[in-house]
This record gives C-alpha cells, structure tokens and sequence, in this order.
DNA sequence: CTGCTATTTGAAAACGATTACATAAACCGT
DNA sequence: ACGGTTTATGTAATCGTTTTCAAATAGCAG
C-alpha cells in the first residue's frame, strides 16, 4: 500500500498526495478532502524509512544514559521527554550499562543518521572522538561533561555543591569527615572530592587519605566501602557519599556494624532521589533539579538541530542541600544549625 | 561521502563495494582490501537509512516499557539486550509512564516499519489493535498478557504466586490479611487480587472488603493505602503488597504510626528488587526470573522477526517465595517455618 | 474577453543503498 | 587448447517518498 495507490485512487499526482500529508495548506480544499478519503478508504500509513530517506531527517533524538536503574536519571529523562515530544520529536534511549564501548556503539549511530540528535548523560569515550562528533552533528551533555569541549552542556557546579555538603558536616563539629567516591575516571567523582577536599583545607582539617574509598555507584559498594571505613583504627565520624544509592549502602554498613546514624556516624548523600526521603533515616542530600536539566539540555538540542544560532553554550542550574536525619543536624526555632557532635 | 565516490577510488562497482559490506566473501580478497582501502580512505560511513530503505529492515527492536524507574524492569531489559546485542539488534526503549495512549503511539513505529520487532512489557491498550498489531509485525510480550491472544508471551503464574505469597501468611497464623493492589485496569493486579482470595477461601477465612485497596506502584500510593488499613476499627494484622516499591511504602506508614514490622503488622511483597533485601527491614517477597524473562522474550521475537516456525507460544517461568523479615517468619533447624503470630 | 498574476497540480529527478541478471574472468580436467 | 564450471564483477532496476520546475488552471482588473 504505497502513495501511489492513494494517487490513483484519488485521481491525482503522488506529489499531491505528499503534500496533502506535509502541506495541507498548499493544496485545494477540494482536492486535499479528496485525498484524505482515499487515504481513509486505503488505511494507508506513510513509509517512515523512505520519508527519512528523503528528506535526511528521523524525527527521533537519542538520550544515552550510562544506567537506566539508577532513579537521579528518571527526573532528567521525563524533562527531556516532555519537552521533546512537545516538540514532535520521539525519544529513545540508549543504556549504556556505565560502559564506555556502548557509549561508543550509540554514539555511531548519529553517524549514520538514524537520529537527528543526542543526548548524552554520560560523557567518558574519546575527548578527540567526541569533539569531532560535535562538530558535525548535534550534541548536548548533560549532567557529565567533558574540560576544553566546545559543546553545549546542562549540569551543576558539582565542585561547590560537594563543597557545601561537607561544609555543613563541619558546621556540625565533624572533623574526621571520610568521602566514598564514584569511579575516579567519571569527571564528577573527580569534581565531587575536589568540593570534599576544598571543604577540609579551608576548614584547616588534615586531608586523610584512608578516609578515601572509591565505589561504583552501586548500592553495594557503598556497603562495602562504609565497611572499610569502620574498620579503621579511627574511623571517621561523618562521611560525604557521591550519590543517594551508595549512601544508603553506606548506612546499612554502619546499622549492621551495630552502630547508629547520625549518632555514631553522619552520612550525607548526592542527588536527592526519591528514596532519600523514604529510606529510614531519612537522607541528607544534595538535591539537582533534575527536571530542568532534562528540558533545558533539550532546549538546547533543538536550537542545534534546527541550526539556530545562540549565545550560551554552558549552563550549570542551581543546587541545593536538604537537610533530613542523617546528618544529624536539628534546626532551631532561630533557623540555625545546632551543633550537636564533637 | 557515499558508495559511489568509494567505487571511483577503488575503481569498482558500487555492487562490488555494497558486496563487500555486506557479504565478503563473495568478492576475491585482491578487491576487497582495495575496497577496504578506499573505504578507510574517505572514511566512508554507510548511510543506514539508506540500507534501511532497501532492505526494509532496521535491526532495531524496541522494548515498551510502562515505567522506567520501576526497578523490577531493569533486570527484564537487561535479559532482553544481552540476548539481541548478541544476535546484532539493537534495543531502544520507549517509556509509557503507564499511559495507555503513550504505548499505542510507539506501537505504531511498527507500522512506520521504524523498528523490526517489538517487545510490550505493557499491554494496556485495545485488544483488537493489539492482535491485529501481532498478526501483522513481530511482536511478543512479557510479564503483562492479555487473554485470547495468540501473541507469544512470557510471564509467571500471577495467580498460584500471589496464593503462595499469601497462604505464607496465613501459615504464621494471620487471618487478618490486607492486599494493597496495583491499579484494577491491569491484568496482573486483577490476577494476583485472585490468588489473594483464592488462598483465603481456600483456609476458610472471611474475604473483607475493607482490607482491600487499591495503589497505583509507587511508594507514595503503598504508604498512603497502608494509612487507610491502619486506622480501620480492626486493622490487619499483615498485608500482602501487589509489589515491592508499594510495600516499602506501607512499611514506612506502620512505622510512622507507631507500629512495627513484622510484629504488629507483617508484610509480604512482590518482585524482589534490589530494594528489597537493602531496607529495613527486610522485605519477604515474591522472586520473578526477570533476566530469563527477558532474555526468552527476545527469543521468541528473534524467531518471530525470522518467521522461524515454533511450536510453544506461551512461556510461564518459575518464581519463588523469599523469606526475609518483613513478614516475621522464623525458619527453625529442621527447615520448618515457626508459627509466631496469632 | 484579454492579459496578468497567483494558485494548484503533475512529471520526473532525486535520495543512497542492495540485488537480479548478465557477462567476464578464472579455473580445471582432458 | 578447449569446453564446461565456478567465481567475480558490472549494469541497471528498485525501494517510496519529497521536491524542483514547468505547465495548467483560476482569479481578477480593465
């Protein structure tokens, strides 16, 4: 069932069957009421391959996220979806599983244009590769990004963030503050211990290098490394976690050790996923609008797309620490911190 | 960059250079590595939707899926990606957010013969459009089904699970038992709504109304209802949860007011995500073999896609009650279960 | 009714690969 | 060296749209 059988049947010419469908308003009422009848009568559904063939566009943007299980990317994916698809553009996703050579896959397929644009929320391939790719087609990071790249880019100052969550530990006494990273080849684990670091040198509190554990994003590796923490000749008394999930590994570490939180141990948290709220003790965290990161990197990908020319290219959205249980800290009728931990 | 500059380079055909894409070893090896040369020369990317075009095919499966951040679908997709990554397809997702409307619009990408195949993890929408979806184009479905379908579809017995979850209780010795379900319209809350009755039924204890209510998967929805259930002149003495996201939520409200689990009120779960056995406490719940699950719905549309002929249409795969703490069962040395509970 | 412009339409050429068919080249046994 | 096979290559048609360009028609002022 092609257009030509609508053609013929409507006694016209493809081409106006093409524009019947493209540019109603270039064509005759009569003629275009004639069409969508035999269009009707047919149930004749456009070939998208040939359409895309022809006019080299898809309709479709690709969203690469390097871990579909994990809740901070579900706020940032509905922003880009609902602005996308106000938009007339269809998303779909591409799982990265946190491996660099999918990242590589998905990326190739801008390549060979089965997307009009991407993107990426994970940003750990080739810096040359992905410059290059840049270039040449449309590309926005989001929440990861990538020094020295010329590509519009979504996210939040995760240096001062991370500064400010350890802050508010040693506003609440803390000193022996351990930090759980993410993998040190993720920029933003990099980014995040520099804030834990900037925090305890303008502070003057020793920089401890056992009080470093490197995890993996994972929910067990926070358990993990929490355990090696506690079974340190002093271990710490407060600790900064990369993220909500390791966290919450974190303090089931400390629970099982037979110790309490924030009593014995103070954790803050990153990312503010739902869970925060629902995990007991409720978790202290950084919260990203995760929401507006989605649309505003969207936004910024259909200007690219549509090859519109625009002044900013770097974005970082604000951020904010919540306060809940674990961090131990109350506030009182002042609105002030009370300290309440050697 | 096309074929045809490639051919001039190499001075062949643009047949020779298609051939030695697609199908090396139908040309002599002097050619191919002059063909290869020029390629890697010009650094020549076939154009996919070209190929796509012509051959009418993508080697693009999509997975539908209701909820994206719903835990329980991530170990589904993963079998599912494992099992086409190897058989060169790729996966793209397409998230419903539990809208009916959503899923018919990426339904129709098949239509569009954007994608070869598809896989429903949601089957919400019209019955007849879906079977006459499946008699055209290669889909199969999983953990959702509809009934009088002949689409292959892979699940587990929602009914005899839910009876298992819930005669678990009863072999505590509850008779008061709750059921927060999921939301009516789908299958699987009305299915394992049934095996809730069947197991009261079956021990001769009274079906009250009130102890049935009705969620929507989140947390929220579980905490809500499980609000509800507590404040009942005679409240349950435990509940058995449509899934584990819900289940936590309930949880979180027998705290809140003052309640423990499992001694004032027990709770059993399904799914058993990662979730379940990281909160506190830990939640007893039902296992589904999401991997295998998605790994044997993949299989089935391979075959489907390759119009392979299969006897077996209806897959329904094992689970398995896991006893945790949530529902206060006590395993004793002869591997009995310790009634402790009036 | 004529001539001029604006609006609708159609014919045919793309778009870039794959592939059926034909032909040329290579190989082989005698 | 010759026919007969097998193997390797090229020619040209094809997939189903969109779009350019030209032609036809309609609309309108004088």
């Amino acid at each position: 069932m092609k257009m030509d059988d609508v053609a013929k049947l409507a006694d016209v010419s493809t081409a106006t069957v093409s524009r019947v469908l493209t540019k109603p308003s270039m064509v005759s009422k009569k003629t275009r009421e004639k069409v969508l009848a035999a269009i009707e009568e047919l149930n004749y559904q456009p070939h998208v391959v040939a359409r895309q063939f022809r006019t080299r566009e898809t309709k479709i943007i690709m969203v690469v996220v390097p871990d579909i299980t994990s809740a901070f990317f579900a706020g940032v994916l509905r922003g880009i979806e609902h602005y996308a698809v106000k938009n007339n553009y269809q998303v779909i996703l591409a799982d990265t599983e946190n491996n660099p050579e999918r990242e590589r896959e998905y990326i190739s397929l801008l390549y060979q244009k089965q997307v009009d644009g991407m993107i990426l929320l994970t940003a750990r391939s080739n810096q040359q590769e992905l410059a290059h790719i840049a270039d040449n087609y449309p590309v926005v990071l989001a929440c990861e990004y990538m020094d020295g790249l010329n590509i519009p880019t979504v996210s939040i100052d995760n240096i001062s963030s991370a500064r400010k969550a350890v802050q508010h530990l040693i506003d609440l006494g803390h000193s022996r503050i351990a930090h759980i990273t993410g993998p040190m080849d993720v920029i933003l684990s990099r980014d995040r211990l520099r804030g834990f670091q900037q925090a305890l040198i303008s502070n003057d509190i020793e920089n401890n290098p056992l009080y470093i554990q490197e995890g993996d994003f994972s929910i067990k590796s926070g358990y993990n490394q929490m355990l090696k923490l506690i079974s340190l000749e002093v271990p710490p008394s407060a600790v900064f976690v990369f993220n909500d999930e390791m966290a919450i590994g974190a303090i089931n570490a400390i629970k099982e050790s037979g110790l309490n939180v924030p009593e014995d141990i103070a954790v803050v948290g990153f990312d503010n996923i739902e869970m925060a709220s629902i995990f007991t003790p409720n978790l202290t965290t950084i919260d990203q609008p995760k929401y507006d990161i989605g649309t505003k990197a969207m936004e910024l990908l259909l200007k690219l797309i549509r090859k519109e020319t625009f002044s900013k290219k770097k974005y970082v959205l604000d951020n904010q620490l919540i306060v809940r249980q674990t961090c131990g800290a109350e506030i009182n009728a002042n609105n002030t911190l009370v300290k309440n931990k050697i």
